[in-house]
DNA sequence: CGCATTTTTGCAACTGTGTTGCATTTTTTC
DNA sequence: GAAAAAATGCAACACAGTTGCAAAAATGCG
């Protein structure tokens, strides 16, 4: 028998609560599937979406609760874009990396890779905590696909 | 007499705008006047105290116009701190610069000197037009002054 | 289990930043 | 000076996120 070995995302997320002691509630369960499935970090309004669309739609408050706590366990972290707008991505190992913010799709990327920058020249008396690197451009999408229909002009 | 050696700051607004052939009108002049006297970057709100505690409120909405006719002149750049609100400053000459963000009191800084850090690896097919740094810390006044009234934990 | 305590959840109302529509005023152009 | 364009002011709106409070789990303990 074979009943052991797929690792759904449900488990990795249950299993992710469980190490850090605290209680796997179904909305917090669901959002780290979610970000389990996600290739780049999601907004409040796309996780929203994307739970309402299997049929479980989560409650606004209780979504940013979540992402709240899960940002304060260390869960998760979140970055403003452009739009003024939090995404949220897991917390993978690699302590700080830099971020990518496509100009034309307005989605943020966790990149791999030590950011070795050294830190800019800071007046005198001011101390450095973290250095955010965000890199903007276009992502490989929408370098790829220009905005369409548009021949004549070059 | 001396009646010209004192160069205003009203002036010097008034001058940036002349320079770029745009009518200067009292809303930019003033919001002008204000980024050239400021330390950090004004966010909307700060600028409208400003201006009310000088006895010339503006408009809300004529003030969000002013701001971005100005960025879209290349006369001011604006960045979106941690808590999602866009401050403004004057764009200086050197034209890549890092901001420092103090989480203490929030304000955002421009920092001189170049950035020379490299781009940071990116996936095929991603094209970077544009490395944003920001260091996070203190700033020196908050470094200086810690919360106050605690002396017994340490 | 039975019951008190703590943690989560849900809903409504709210805050703050920024935008849109439209009418009025000011500036520029001819 | 009149027509056209640019700038302003006000009200209503959009939208991310928060707060207060009560209902519903989950937990702790005898
Ligand atoms: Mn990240
Ligand atoms: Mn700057
Ligand atoms: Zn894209
Ligand atoms: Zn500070």
């Amino acid at each position: 028998m074979q009943a052991a070995p797929a690792p759904t995302r449900h488990d990795q997320a249950t299993r992710l609560l469980h190490q850090r002691g605290a209680t796997a509630t179904p909305a917090r369960v669901r959002v780290l599937q979610l970000l389990l499935a996600a290739d780049a970090a999601m907004s409040h309004q796309s996780l929203q979406q994307a739970a309402a669309a299997g049929g479980h739609p989560f409650d606004k408050v209780t979504l940013y609760r979540v992402l709240d706590w899960l940002a304060a366990q260390g869960l998760v972290h979140s970055v403003a874009g452009h739009d003024r707008v939090r995404r949220f991505s897991l917390m993978n190992a690699h302590h700080a990396h830099a971020h990518f913010e496509c100009g034309v799709c307005g989605r943020l990327f966790c990149l791999r890779g030590s950011l070795a920058s050294a830190t800019p020249e800071l007046p005198p008396g001011f101390v450095s905590d973290r250095v955010d690197i965000t890199v903007h451009g276009r992502c490989a999408e929408c370098a790829a696909a220009p905005p369409a229909s548009e021949a004549s002009e070059e």
